[in-house]
RNA sequence: GCCCCCGUCGUCUAGCGGCCUAGGACGCCGCCCUCUCAAGGCGGUAACGGCGGUUCAAAUCCGCUCGGGGGUACCA
């Protein structure tokens, strides 16, 4: 309804973002083609396209007497509310039709000016309004602390408060579930829902009337007016406020390039405000589904906290069978390869075999897919880089050059699986007279260019004896030089 | 200012009058395992915002207070 805020390319990516962690809905507006097109019976569902609805139904609400026209300019409310906080006036700033309705007078003077107006809903001044809420129980306000909300603007759009009570009851929406923020919000929704659903005297209603002048489908008579609400805790930041661009990636893309699971994610939210009250925590979606109950939901808002996401996204990945895992980790590898780029074309069977060799000794020590980059440079890459911080701190150390040649001369008569090559390993301590630490950080440096790497044996052994003796005849001078460089 | 909501470890939470010397998870710390880093195992750290009531008994019920949040738009 904001035509300023919605555009093509935010919807587009709303509905990118709501397919990729695995949220389907069985109505709504989905992508086609170029534009947009319906899922559903009862659209369109784009509030843009269903202008014509809001009108019918604002100029039936208007003749029945239930709005009244405010010809006050933005300028005018604006200085109205400053000097209402200002203390000037008699009040809070709440806008009633006792004090906001123009007079006759003022209305014959506005229409002979153009003057444009607004509409307004006519709310009770006094009274009680309770709503029940299915997750905060029953909330009460006296209808003379709530404005009365502009429906539709002066160049006759509709507004919030009237296209989502229209689409609500129009769609037979049975259980309106939203965030908290929109809980002060609904004393007005549900006077709306009783109006548009009132008897006109005529056998019909105002909303089924309209809806019917600009032939859209007559609502169901089974679905009755939306009668349940229930408004969820928010979500804040760390640091208890609304989650906003300060708290750095809240854009469901965004989790996704960082290499978080959908599954991960859905499970994770699913506990932000709400657990089956048996301390598990890891679910799958049946059991989330299964098992959730609006009954259970906390009152609270949740702080996002993506440590504990980070460390179900990395229980999620030791969980993944490995070729799963390396399917998924594909488009994380742009970059390693140098200027082979594997996201725009699909791997080679070659480097599909050097990743799902790399899987097991990398899954373990991952919590994010894209944490892949850190390790697969190593065993994708011809010649490796050597960390200076490993070399200057293991090179630099008393063995380490004897350890490096000992590897290169005993590595190439040995059988290459990994169980030889542990045995030839196993056996270098003794003759050099060091401890097995001594002995496997100098030959990991070399061969992998780190002090930190995935385990030894194995990481030689997806190298191939080839690459591996071509890095320890490398590394050497650079070890020498570490050695005398002191 | 006014209206509304919320208040258990740093964070997500269990708890719905006695089972609570408050349980689990993430984080953090230590130990074990160990070729590094992880993973895994074991142990530890840490909370009922405060004050008054009600009750034999309160984290649980009530009031006040303090704190946090949301709203107060011709945004949703």
């Amino acid at each position: 309804t904001d035509a300023t805020r919605a555009t093509e390319e935010s919807m587009r990516s709303m509905m990118e973002a709501m397919t990729w962690i695995g949220l389907d809905f069985d109505e709504g507006p989905e992508p086609e083609g170029d534009g947009f097109g319906s899922r559903g019976a009862y659209g369109p569902y784009r509030q843009s396209e269903r202008t014509a609805l809001y009108g019918a139904v604002a100029r039936r609400l208007e003749a029945s007497g239930a709005t009244y026209r405010d010809h006050r300019t933005a300028e005018e409310l604006e200085a109205w509310r400053e000097a209402q906080r200002a203390g000037q006036g008699e009040g809070p700033p709440v806008v009633k039709a006792s004090t906001f309705e123009h007079t006759a007078d003022e209305l014959e003077r506005f229409a002979a000016e153009d003057r444009p107006a607004s509409l307004r809903l006519r709310t009770p001044e006094s009274g009680r309004v309770i709503v029940q809420d299915l997750v905060r129980g029953e909330v009460g306000w006296d209808w003379e602390q709530i404005s009365d909300p502009v429906i539709a603007r002066s160049d006759g759009s509709a507004t919030y408060p009237l296209a989502n009570s229209v689409d609500d009851l129009a769609q037979g929406i049975s259980l309106i579930c939203r965030g908290e923020d929109l809980l002060s919000v609904t004393p007005r929704q549900v006077l709306m829902h009783e109006l548009l659903t009132a008897d006109d005297g005529e056998g019909s209603t105002i909303l089924d009337a309209a809806l019917a002048e600009v032939g859209l489908p007559a609502r169901d008579p089974s679905w009755g007016p939306p009668s349940a609400f229930a408004h969820l805790p928010m979500v804040v930041g760390m640091d208890r406020k609304k989650l906003s661009k300060r708290h750095g990636s809240v854009s469901i893309q965004e989790f996704a390039r960082q290499g978080f699971l959908p599954e991960t994610l859905r499970n994770y939210l699913a506990l932000l405000g709400w657990s089956t009250g048996d301390g598990r925590e890891r679910l799958t979606d049946a059991e989330m589904i299964a098992e959730f109950d609006l009954s259970d939901v906390g009152r609270s808002a949740a702080a996002f906290d993506v440590d504990k996401l980070t460390a179900f996204n990395g229980e999620r990945i030791r969980e993944l069978a490995a070729e799963e895992l390396a399917r998924l980790l594909v488009p994380f590898l742009d970059g390693t390869y140098g200027e082979d780029v594997l996201v725009d074309s699909p791997p080679t069977d070659a480097q599909l075999a050097v990743l799902t060799g790399l899987v097991p000794l990398v899954q373990e020590r991952m919590q994010r897919l894209d944490e892949v980059q850190r390790y697969a440079p190593a065993f994708l890459q011809e010649t490796v880089e050597f960390d200076p911080d490993s070399v200057a701190k293991v090179f630099g150390k008393a063995g380490s050059v004897e350890a490096i040649e000992a590897a290169r001369r005993v590595l190439p008569d040995v059988e290459w699986t990994v169980e030889a090559i542990e045995a030839a390993f196993r056996a270098l301590p003794e003759e050099l007279g060091i401890g097995f630490g001594k002995v496997a950080q100098p030959i990991r440096v070399a061969v992998t260019g780190s002090s930190v790497s995935p385990p030894l044996f194995e990481s030689v052994e997806l190298l191939g004896r080839e690459r591996t003796l071509t890095r320890l005849d490398a590394a050497l001078p650079v070890a020498r030089e570490a050695r005398g460089g002191g």
